[in-house]
DNA sequence: CTGTTAGCGCGTTCAG
DNA sequence: CTGAACGCGCTAACAG
């Protein structure tokens, strides 16, 4: 519990100045002879420069503002790995302030952090307003936006409308006709119309009797379990859920009506959550990889920082995972094998 | 893009000095005329105090340094919830370091924040060693731990001993006598040991007939599927697995042979993960609250900074969450009605 | 290469 | 109740 020591303190110890000691802490122009006195006297003080005289110099935080719509959530949580990842062998740290899923907590988070001293400000949006602009102009602070895209602001987002095709193309290659997409609210520009859009362009282009069925459900497990009878009435071969939650939602009420999956009808998602792979039947679906997302956000903010050239290349990988709730009806006999650990990982 | 003002912007404005101004910020001794005065030319110039420079002054930076061993977990997350769900009404913000589950770097991530400025470090930890009670002794920073308990530290826990004694008291009134308990290494002393020894006493304490047998397996889903055949050696009526993640790849491996849950044996864990939920069969489960853990500890911090009496009370409440996986052994017929929404949420 | 001198923006004495 | 003056700990500009 000693008393803080400042450079000062050091810099008397060394017998030398303190802009001595600064310049070895910084650029270091200095003699060897004192460089190795100042690191003596650092060591034997245990010195450790305060933050905040820094920061107030040099207008340079090393700190990033994050700000989340929630943190109770496993896409949430890859986020911020993935941000970890690069911002902090760059020497940078994160804040992180939470949204509780509103657009106005967002917007008042963003401002806090504005005035907090960060260097730049992360968003995994919720939805991206005029306001969101209004504020990105008035500072100079780099603001980042991930998960939402929108005109005029730096984002970084997964391809939805890729994710949606693939899955289209995946299963119209297993000969299925009708569909029925399991989706969330048009309000949603990322999950709601481009990934559903892609579905249905890939699923249907150039063919007559290719169908889609739409049935709008929340993003949670349980409105989509209690939308599933209304995606049973469509008659489909296969019901797509926009998210892997949705899916599973579906697949609650399926198991417990006891209708079959995928012998009655199939099934399918995105995302790609670990949870899928442990269901019964395992969840065929679109993984994101939302850590390198994640990890793309966090360089592109630091090029930012640094005033380097930003590289537009924001195409986030897509995996596509084939388990075990798609059937094939292109083949005339069921496969036989058990459900195996395929895809698990 | 302005040039950020500055109090000294704001007192020319409302002609009045700075110290004017700075009082209305804080104590607020200062005419009733003036103070008017400073809040429009506040609001006109939109100024905003320097973070650095008033933390260097104060010395209080409302910034509570947070060490989490991984992001990428649904428990880290609901803490990390529970956590903002209380520092931030009290106007605290979080910084987030991540150990990547390493001793050393949790160690390293704690004397970083013990110089970056922060009033106090919230540990959710991977195990106390001896360095951490030396850092803790060195910085007049209050340290708080979660996860994990050590004498003359300062923690919050959840009951883990009275958690297994839950589940074990629970299976013998289902009238099972003869267990499995697939659990991690005694090295993890609340999981590993705790966790298991609450089960062994209040499932055999005081009758002769009852034996449960060990079977070590890791944290993670896979390493528990790969244990399973050597569990279903135990020929037991029920598997108890130290986690939901180990009971629910004991689900899976008993699920791919056909085995039947709860028929022909029983399955159960701890956690009260949602994803033991959608599950087949739904898995009964103590379920622990890490958003109120997360609750407690930030209060508890609160509690610390302001050298408030620390109340002593760190019961967690436990919820016992029964589903479908466990059955009851006292009956003769078996329940008939299919699976429900029960315990869902 | 080094010490001296100024502030960064704010809070806080200390006279008035 | 108010303003002038000082200093938090550090970095940067300046002479030497």
């Amino acid at each position: 519990m000693e008393q803080k020591k400042t450079i000062k303190d050091v810099a008397e110890l060394a017998g030398v100045s303190k802009s001595t000691v600064s310049r070895y802490l910084n650029h270091g122009y200095i003699s060897l002879e004192k460089q190795e006195r100042v690191r003596r006297a650092i060591e034997k003080t245990g010195f450790q420069s305060n933050f905040f005289a820094r920061r107030l110099k040099t207008k340079e935080s090393k700190l990033i503002g994050i700000v989340l719509p929630r943190m109770d959530s496993v896409t949430v949580g890859k986020l911020l790995a993935g941000i970890g990842r690069v911002l902090e062998p760059a020497g940078y740290q994160g804040i992180l302030l939470v949204s509780q899923l509103s657009v106005s907590k967002e917007l008042e988070n963003i401002r806090n952090l504005q005035q907090q001293g960060v260097d730049g400000i992360l968003v995994d949006s919720v939805g991206i307003t005029r306001e969101h602009i209004r504020l990105g102009r008035e500072s100079a602070l780099p603001i980042l936006y991930t998960g939402q895209k929108h005109e005029g602001v730096h984002y970084v987002k997964l391809d939805d409308r890729a994710a949606g095709r693939m899955m289209g193309a995946y299963l119209r290659q297993m000969g299925h006709c009708r569909a029925v997409f399991a989706g969330v609210s048009e309000r949603d520009t990322a999950v709601g119309i481009d990934r559903k859009q892609g579905f249905i362009e890939a699923f249907t282009e150039g063919r007559r009797n290719a169908r889609v069925d739409f049935v709008e459900t929340g993003f949670d497990f349980l409105s989509a379990y209690n939308q599933a009878e209304e995606v049973r009435r469509c008659q489909a071969t296969v019901v797509v859920g926009a998210t892997d939650n949705i899916s599973l939602g579906i697949l609650r009420y399926f198991h417990e009506r006891g209708i079959k999956v995928p012998e009655e009808i199939s099934v399918a998602g995105f995302g790609g959550y670990e949870v899928g792979a442990v269901v019964y039947p395992a969840l065929t679906t679109v993984a994101f990889d939302y850590e390198l997302v994640g990890m793309k956000a966090a360089r592109y903010m630091l090029d930012l920082l640094q005033n380097k050239p930003v590289e537009e290349c924001m195409d986030v990988p897509l995996f596509f995972v084939e388990r075990e709730s798609v059937r094939n009806l292109t083949k005339a006999c069921e496969p036989e094998q058990p459900a195996s650990m395929n895809g698990m990982t």
